[in-house]
DNA sequence: TGAAAGCAATCGGAAATGTCGATCAGTAAG
DNA sequence: CTTACTGATCGACATTTCCGATTGCTTTCA
C-alpha cells in the first residue's frame, strides 16, 4: 500500500512537446491545438511532467502563464532532446530505402577483377544512392562473414554448403580450356576434357573454388582432391596462371569472364575448344534469408548484376 | 478507410530503452530481463519501433540476433537521447530544492543599502546553495516585475497596492526625525512630529514610498501630496538627504535601520526625540500567490530576513 | 452593475495502449 | 528423438491516455 509514493513515472516525449508548445504559446488552449489535443489532455501532460520531474516548471493562475526558471532549463533540454528524437527518425526513414546506404558485397577472386568494372558502374548509374562497398576474398571466408553479418551478399560460384544463406542465381559461366598455341592441343578441333591429361592441368592454390572446379571437370571417377598433391605448381591467381600457360607449362580451366575481359590479351595463350559437355560452373549472389533487404536484393540488385553480366 | 497506413505512433523511449538493451544482450529474453519486461514487452516493442521508423533495426533469426546498419545508428542516438533525458530529469529534480537556485530578490532604495551587507551574509551561510540575486528599485518597479516574473520577491514598505501578490511582513521600522545638532528643536526634549514646520522638512525625489510616509506622517489633516511642489530641494538619496539636513537646509524622517548602520557617522546631524505616536513603517516580503516556492519562502526565508534585521 | 468570454483545473467514461502468461515454431545440443 | 532455448504471436486483463463537459476564477464589455 503506498502511502505517497508518487510513482515517478517515466519521462515521456509527448510530454516534452507540450512543455514546448507551453513555452511558445504561454496559453495552455493554444499550446494544446498545437499539440493536437485537447486544454484537458494537455493540462494533465504537464501537470504529470511536473509531477515526474518533482519541480513545477509552468507558473499559472488562470490569468497568467509562465514558466519558472527551472521550467525554462528544462524546456531548453527538452527542445534539444526532440529535435534529436526527429533526427533520428528521419535519419532511420532515409535509410529506410534500401537503395540507400552502404552494401557490402564480397567477391571471389576469380570473379572479382573481372566483373567490378561494369559492376560499380552499373549500380552507381542505376542505384546513385547506393555505396557499394567491395571485398573480394574466398569462398568460405566470405560466407562466414555473411552469416556474421559483416556481408550484406556475396557472388560466389555454386555449389556450396549453404546454411541459413539464400542463394540466387546470377548466371552460368563457361569454362574455357586454354593451352600455349604450340601445344598439340591447339592443332587439332575440339577436345574432350577427359583426354587431357590432369597432370598438364594447372590449378589455382587451394581455397578457390576454381580449383575445385577443375578438379572435378577433369575427372568423371570419383578423384581424391588430397591425393593430388603432386601438382607441380599452383598458381596464386588466373594472372599468374595464364603466365604459367604461357610459358608452357601446362593447360588450365578459366572462366569465360576473365577471358571475355581480356585476359589471355599479349599472350600466345589461346583458346582449346572443347566438346560437350563444357564445364561451366553456376555463379550465384549469396545472403542470409533473414536480411533485412533481402527483397530489394532479389528484385532490384540480382537484376542489375545479371544485366550487366550479359552487356 | 486506411489501406496500407500503418498510422506511424510516435517515438517513446521506453522502446530506444529496449533497443538498447538488445544492442547490449543480443538476446531478447535477456534484454527484457534488462528492462524488467516480459520478452513478450519486448519483442513487441522493438517491433513497434521497426514500425514507426518504418525500418529493420534488429536482425533476427531464432539462433542469431544482431542489429543492422541501421539499428547501430538508431541505437547510438537512442543512447545520447536516453543520456539526455536522464539528465534532464536529475537536473530538474536537482533544481526541485527550493533552497537551491537562483533567488531573484528586489529591495527598494530606502532598505537596500542598510540591509545588503547583512543578508547576503545570512544567506550565504544558511542557505549555501540559494544564488540570491538583488536588485534596487522603487516599489512601483518592483511590483511590476514581480507580476511579470521577472522577480521572485520583493522587500518593500507596506501599505502597497497588493493585487495578486502576497506580502509577508518582516519587521515595523520606526521613523526618526533628525536636524542639525543645532537646531533648535535639538535643544528642548521629545517633539511632537505636527509641531514640525512642514516647510523645513526635506523629502526624497518622487517614486520614493518614503516620501509618501513622510508626508502623510507629518499631515494629520488630508494633504494633497501634489500641492507642496514648493519643497525647496528633493533628494535622491538618503544619503544626499543626510548632506543636506547637516548643511543646516532642514530636518528629515530617516528610517531606524539607516540611522543604525551608521548614516548619520561623520555628520553633525542628531536624532530628535519625537512624542509618540513615533511614526513607523511596515517592512514586508511580497511575492506572487502562485510562486512555486511560496512555502519555502513564508516558512525558510521570511524568518530568515527577520532574523537578520533583529541582530 | 451585470453579462459574456477567456482561461486552466477537474472529473467520469470511453478508447487505446502496455503488459503478461501461455503457446507456437524453429533450431541446436544431448 | 528428446530436451532446452530462442523469438513471435495471441488473448485477457490492467493501466493509461484522451476527450467532452463542467467548474471556478478573472477580465472585458455593455
Amino acid at each position: 500500500m503506498n502511502t505517497l509514493n508518487t510513482q515517478a513515472t517515466a519521462l515521456s516525449l509527448k510530454q516534452l512537446g507540450y512543455l514546448l508548445a507551453v513555452a511558445e504559446t504561454l496559453n495552455f488552449t493554444r499550446a494544446a491545438e498545437l499539440c493536437f489535443v485537447t486544454q484537458s489532455t494537455l493540462s494533465g501532460g504537464i501537470a504529470e511532467l511536473e509531477r515526474t520531474l518533482g519541480v513545477q516548471l509552468v507558473e499559472r493562475d488562470r490569468q497568467r502563464v509562465a514558466l519558472t526558471p527551472v521550467g525554462v532549463e528544462v524546456a531548453q533540454r527538452a527542445q534539444s532532446i526532440l529535435s534529436a528524437s526527429r533526427d533520428l527518425v528521419t535519419r532511420a526513414q532515409m535509410a529506410a530505402d534500401p537503395a540507400s546506404g552502404e552494401f557490402r558485397l564480397g567477391v571471389i577472386p576469380t570473379i572479382a577483377p573481372f566483373i567490378l568494372g561494369d559492376l560499380l558502374g552499373c549500380v552507381k548509374n542505376q542505384l546513385p544512392d547506393l555505396v557499394l562497398r567491395v571485398r573480394e576474398s574466398q569462398t568460405a571466408a566470405l560466407l562466414q562473414e555473411l552469416e556474421q553479418g559483416a556481408l550484406d551478399a556475396a557472388i560466389i560460384a555454386l555449389p556450396v554448403e549453404l546454411g541459413k544463406l539464400q542463394a540466387f542465381t546470377l548466371f552460368e559461366e563457361k569454362l574455357r580450356l586454354v593451352a600455349h598455341k604450340n601445344d598439340p592441343m591447339c592443332k587439332g578441333g575440339p577436345v574432350a576434357l577427359r583426354e587431357v591429361d590432369t597432370r598438364r592441368m594447372l590449378l589455382l592454390e587451394k581455397g578457390h573454388c576454381l580449383r575445385d572446379h577443375t578438379v572435378s571437370a577433369c575427372s568423371t571417377r570419383q578423384r581424391n582432391t588430397e591425393s593430388d598433391e603432386n601438382s607441380l605448381v599452383e598458381a596464386s591467381s588466373l594472372n599468374t596462371m595464364v603466365q604459367l600457360v604461357n610459358s608452357g607449362l601446362g593447360c588450365a580451366l578459366l572462366p569465360d569472364m576473365a577471358i571475355k575481359a581480356g585476359l589471355l590479351n599479349n599472350t600466345e595463350v589461346q583458346i582449346v575448344e572443347l566438346r560437350s559437355p563444357v564445364p561451366s560452373r553456376q555463379i550465384a549472389l549469396v545472403t542470409r534469408r533473414s536480411h533485412p533487404k533481402l527483397n530489394f536484393i532479389d528484385r532490384v540488385l540480382c537484376p542489375i548484376f545479371k544485366g550487366d553480366h550479359a552487356n
